[in-house]
DNA sequence: TTGTGTGATTTGTGATCACAGTATATCACA
DNA sequence: TGTGATATACTGTGATCACAAATCACACAA
């Protein structure tokens, strides 16, 4: 008691005063991990992953495994073979143009609704990552532009305030990630980074159509590009 | 071998003689049932599920409920609390309104696509639906109208030859679903079932954008009227 | 009456085991 | 050397058990 109402009297109202240790379950962090080597293009399109294999490889058992296989299956990040094997997906042509066309609708709306909705510390955030990212585009390290690209993106979509929206976004962005990384050191040769310029500004100006029209723009040329250098699956 | 041989003769190529025996997993068909019985409705929102009592419940062990709860947070149809338990979502206006619009967005994209790759055998299908629709619609059983119109708009998307914004639209409606059934017998009342005809005719026409236009203001006239008679969570 | 500490119960989590099916490798025989 | 059957290893699946954390209830004290 004496200690809380010290602590009340030093006004740390939601208590600094000790962490909040973050009870995180084995599955979550096997889950989070392979995601983020499914995103890294760690995995070669069409392979297997065995339950006991990756348990080995991580060094848990197969029971945090199979939640977190049971997990990417659902947000189809992983294709489920008929014997109830997991792989890695391939992308084809007609998957491929079908993920762009929802890319550019989901991702087009979110940056709509930003724009109704952003807030000025959210501008200028904005404003520093695409500062970053011109200079990351005329340095040419590919992966720190992906890094940026995304995080410029994403900040649009979280200042969309629409969960359901962004969580959507997110699930896409998880079946293109993979195959996106394979292409990540031709992207720098894209040339074509002055699309988050016009997006920002018409964040700016909160011309939620221009932004839009801006993002759209942006997505379907990009996919225009990685469809140029890629080799899609049959 | 000689069997083999005889069979063969016989002419059953792919052996209609025994049931080929869909070997299914318990915990699909755990996910099902649950999957079924959230969409109608049965449980409560803010109901907590838990492992043990629906393991009971449905005469299984706890394992293939495990693995169906993690699917079902995994596509939302559920949320996890913070202590692992999992609860049927409430229905708050805000989000309401979000998964409106995104259904308006997404299934207005499947019909426009769909007015493109539809066959003529599946708007003889949808013609029977509908004339089936209007049946329901006079006789006044909100039951029977609900899975008619479901079945009607979801041959639409299965015809847009996109599968996956069909997974998309379908997650959409797995969140929606409780939350409409809860509403069913008040349906009829609603009086305006003559979108579909309008939907089906611009169709029949190829006419995409005319379809689309119809299925939103369907969607959104629905979606009015749902939250007028309906109560949300805060 | 209200707050507090303690005990019991219930919770999810993770490991291990048994099992049935399938694919693979191995070996015998022609 | 090629072909066949058999055996071996490996696959996901599901059940059971142990454990720790959280929740709840109840008794006790201020």
């Amino acid at each position: 008691m004496t200690t809380l109402a010290a602590s009340k009297v030093k006004g740390d109202d939601d208590g600094p005063v000790l962490a909040k240790l973050p009870r995180e379950p084995l599955h979550d962090r096997v889950y989070k991990e392979l995601r983020r080597a499914l995103m890294a293009a760690r995995f070669t399109p069409g392979e297997q992953l065995t339950l006991r294999a990756t348990a080995e490889k991580m060094g848990v058992s197969v029971m945090p495994v199979r939640a977190a296989f049971n997990r990417l299956v659902a947000e189809r990040a992983v294709v489920l073979l008929p014997n109830g094997s997991v792989a890695v997906p391939q992308m084809s042509a007609r998957r491929f143009e079908e993920l762009v066309e929802l890319r550019a609708t989901l991702e087009g709306l979110a940056v709509r609704k930003a724009a109704k909705a952003i807030t000025p510390a959210e501008l200028d955030a904005l404003a520093e990552i695409s500062d970053e990212l011109t200079k990351a585009g005329m340095s040419g390290d590919g992966e720190l532009y992906l890094d940026l690209n995304k995080a410029f993106k994403f900040t649009i979509y979280e200042a969309s305030r629409s969960p359901e929206l962004f969580g959507l976004i997110e699930a896409l962005w998880l079946q293109f990630g993979p195959f996106m990384h394979n292409y990540a050191k031709d992207v720098r040769a894209h040339g074509v980074e002055d699309c988050h310029r016009e997006v920002l500004a018409a964040l700016q100006a909160r011309d939620g159509a221009a932004a839009e029209k801006a993002m759209t723009s942006d997505i379907s040329g990009g996919a225009k590009f990685l469809a140029s250098v890629a080799t899609f699956a049959p």
